[in-house]
DNA sequence: CTGTTAGCGCCTTCAA
DNA sequence: TTGAAGGCGCTAACAG
């Protein structure tokens, strides 16, 4: 619980202790204080000093409170773990920045849910509202709607919200193919739970479409969720099967990397034995030899993006039901391609 | 510019609608929506009813104006690179969360400084402000010290402000101790420069510390940033100048990982030729082989503490000059030492 | 247990 | 170009 404050403490100068320093109205210093308005050069600068003078600065909650807007956007994001939420927080941030709004974060880890309560305090406090996909339930988020603009980042195929999302399935239909067309793999795997993210479904569904296609068997995918030691509990599986396949799709890098890994090390070759993928491509996916296959997002232009779309909403546009943003996979060495000289990121 | 509604919309429902609905006052509202005073259940009922039905959610802005409280805090931080940041965010997320704060988070690139406007703005709207050391003037930290409690985190010396950080000094000299005194190195160089972060000068300080305590020389430290970058640029330098160490002690990971690469691409042997360290272990540490030896900080521990002093502050406490975490040096293969089985991460 | 009534600090017509 | 005054939505005495 927020603890109150015992003591009313005299809080810090206010508009009142600014006019009456400078000997004008309340009105007078609003006026210079947001340039509003036509001040004469004498009385402004009387104003300035005083505001100097005094170290004010308008409280947030009051301009807030008379302007009918808070002037802040809302973000809820799963833990920060490797570079995607980071990416997309910056770009959300800097695109916030420039249009003159603060960002609330809210963090949602696996052992603290978001709260129905803790959820509607953000809502209430900003003029919209972005959401990571698969976050929060369908009603939780109907309701918010109801009282801001909300928008669904990397949310799937979420239906009645407006969202944005950079393209999965897609990507993983030619990362597949590529295995199969490219790298002559015929046994391929996905590791992953479509249940654990809307992203990670579909990239199922890429993998499985691109098998189809080709009139291959489609496997069940192997679960697991999106972190390093679920990579190295799938490689177990794998060795625990007599490495039943020839090519494994994995939802993400780092799971990708724990499994490569935990087979090296049980000598399986890489990508000779098995052709391995991952997806986001992190730092460490560059480092590893060899080089990791994976996708790369253009997630700080998501983040970007849908704050752009919640300002445009906020300030009156009509919500743009999607919007998907184009990926790139990245060849390396891991599912057979020639390894490229290695270098700094290319920006 | 912050755009400026253009036609006053009906704003949501408020508590004067719901005290109109429910048949009560709207100091009865309140009362149940806070859970503030006595109410009898029949009475709660009616109201919570009528909550529920016109989706009411108390404006934020209007509660801080009333409890002069933003509950709310802020957070400057650098760019998001890498697991640091990120982990000091999560932990100081979470921390206020617990106390029922809300965080508002403010991020200054290179390429964006943070002016005094957005700075002054972020100050306005919550209650105390913590931020990363070094990246504001002085002059600015005292500004705002005048209007809420502030700290500076992982500010190094900073003197004047109540700061908190993760050791560095110490386990610097005891990287640099190890490899003098364990792997019998003669030469280290540091790679990194001490204007870069108050944190790189500590570490800096460590090893210098360390030489001097040996009577050895101290070389000039090579300088550069924090980007993988930066330590190409010095094993180009290195390479250019014969190799003229035989251990290097990098400023962090990402620094130490892409000096390796681009020396063992020249046929450095790494640790045989040349022992090098990083700070920070980032998950590409683990992967790289040999492993990245390298110093781990409690950097969840210190956003989470920041939260709590600043909170504390905010409630009437008074501020805790200094405060300093232990961090912990992991010894992997990169510095001579044999490598330890491989895993995930231990929590 | 419930209602009345001042503010909280700022913005913004409306007059002067 | 300036000031007076009402209102933004909510909290918190203070009465009843």
């Amino acid at each position: 619980m927020a603890v109150r404050t015992p003591a009313r403490e005299p809080s810090g100068p206010t508009i009142y202790s600014v006019a009456e320093a400078a000997g004008v109205s309340i009105a007078t210093v609003s006026r210079v204080v947001q340039g509003t308005g036509a001040v004469s050069a004498a009385t402004r600068g009387k104003v300035l000093e005083a505001i100097d003078r005094l170290d004010y600065m308008p409280l947030a909650a009051a301009r807030s409170l008379a302007v009918r807007h808070h002037e802040a956007l809302g973000l809820v994001l799963p833990e920060l773990a490797g570079p995607y939420f980071s990416e997309l927080l910056m770009g959300f941030e800097e695109a916030a920045a420039e249009l003159d709004l603060s960002v609330v974060l809210t963090l949602v880890e696996r052992d603290r849910p978001l709260d129905a309560a803790r959820f509607t305090r953000l809502v209430a406090g900003v003029d919209g509202v972005a959401v990571l996909g698969g976050l929060l339930p369908d009603d939780v988020l109907r309701r918010a709607t109801r009282q801001r603009p909300l928008l669904v980042v990397a949310g799937g195929d979420t239906v009645g919200f407006e969202h944005l999302a950079a393209e999965n399935t897609t990507s993983a239909a030619a990362l597949t193919t590529h295995l199969l067309d490219v790298h002559g793999r015929t046994r391929p795997v996905f590791v992953g739970d479509p249940d654990v993210a809307p992203d990670v479904r579909q990239r199922l569904e890429g993998f499985t479409h691109a098998l189809r296609e080709r009139g291959l068997e489609v496997p069940a995918p192997m679960g697991g969720g999106l972190r390093e030691a679920d990579g190295t509990a799938a490689a177990e599986r794998l060795l625990a099967d007599g490495l039943p396949a020839d090519a494994v799709v994995c939802a993400n890098d780092e799971v990708a990397l724990a499994l490569v890994e935990r087979l090296v090390t049980a000598g399986v070759r890489v990508p000779d034995d098995l052709a391995v993928t991952g997806w986001d491509d992190v730092m460490a996916a560059r480092y590893l030899r060899p080089g990791l296959t994976t996708v790369r997002q253009p997630v700080r232009d998501l983040g970007a993006l849908a704050a752009h779309r919640l300002h445009e909403r906020v300030t009156g546009a009509d919500p743009v039901d999607h919007g998907v943003l184009a990926t790139r996979v990245v060849l390396r060495g891991s599912c057979g391609c020639p390894e490229p000289a290695r270098s700094a990121p290319t920006a």
